[in-house]
DNA sequence: ATGACGGTAGCATACCGA
């Protein structure tokens, strides 16, 4: 079984690389995030020709999230209980895969930095500070299920200085501040398994590249896509890459898929 | 110190992103 999360910087912007990548790869579920897109100018069709179908948060512009799979699922949560959001930023999914059910949890958690005209303006960070609260104590509340949990998506977080290209430049940045790095390490410490960092304890993992200055030849990245596994899914971890391909194709996104394979047979 | 680059809305340019 093979779970994946793309921030896809708009779904109809990036239809092709999706769909190929869909095609050579045979997902079980796919995340996706900044799908750009509500419900009417979404692909649906393009997507259940090849297998899959798909349930969304959709929003027009900005933001939206999804969850694909070629099983049946159903729609547990839109938005996150308790937080008041004019933005699609979170949708969980109960995917019946063959293996086993799966609850799908496709996020992207906000930027938190200032507009740019504005550099004072601290609402964008006390939004994510609140969205990042809401989101601690929804994935307790996750993990008290016993279900298998896939937590995956855009965190918008730097964990560590080894997470990014170049730690300094980004010391004043909304996804390296202390109190961001605290409220995503106290999410893991709950009892979520980071897919990527379980088993790859020192490789670069990076997961964005920005569009601007070459960064992707040059490797100026940094981790910000996870997928967390509740311990009931981490059992059948068997492993994790980011898969570089969709970043080299024409017209990318900036984000690249993250995927995580799981092995359900009896030897496991 | 600034901008690079790209998507969307909508038709020039502002907003958003990380």
């Amino acid at each position: 079984m093979k779970i994946s999360t793309f921030n896809i910087n708009s779904v109809n912007a990036r239809l092709p690389i999706l769909t190929d990548w869909l095609k050579k790869t045979a997902q079980d579920i796919v995340l996706l995030q900044e799908i750009k897109a509500e419900s009417a100018d979404f692909p649906y069709f393009d997507l259940k020709t090849i297998g899959y179908e798909s349930k969304i948060l959709g929003q027009k512009s900005y933001n939206g999230v999804a969850v694909l799979s070629p099983y049946k699922m159903s729609v547990i949560q839109e938005g996150l209980p308790g937080f008041e959001d004019e933005n699609a930023r979170y949708l969980e999914v109960l995917v019946e895969c063959p293996e086993a059910p799966v609850r799908a949890v496709s996020v992207y958690l906000p930027n938190g930095n200032p507009p740019q005209n504005n550099p004072d303006d601290t609402s964008k960070f006390e939004y994510k500070i609140s969205f990042m609260n809401a989101l601690y104590n929804r994935a307790q509340k996750l993990l008290q299920t016993g279900e298998k949990v896939v937590l995956g998506g855009d965190f918008n977080v730097i964990l560590s200085e080894r997470e990014v290209y170049d730690a300094k430049m980004f010391l004043n940045n909304a996804l390296f501040k202390e109190s961001v790095k605290q409220r995503l390490t106290a999410l893991k410490y709950l009892g979520f398994y980071d897919a990527f960092r379980t088993l790859h304890p020192h490789e670069i993992g990076y997961t964005f590249w920005d569009y601007a200055a070459r960064s992707f030849e040059a490797d100026l990245g940094m981790r910000i896509d996870y997928l967390f596994l509740s311990p009931a899914l981490a059992d059948q971890l068997e492993s994790c890459f980011v898969d570089k391909a969709p970043r080299q194709a024409p017209k990318p996104s900036d984000h690249t898929p993250l995927t995580a394979v799981f092995d359900f047979s009896d030897k496991k």
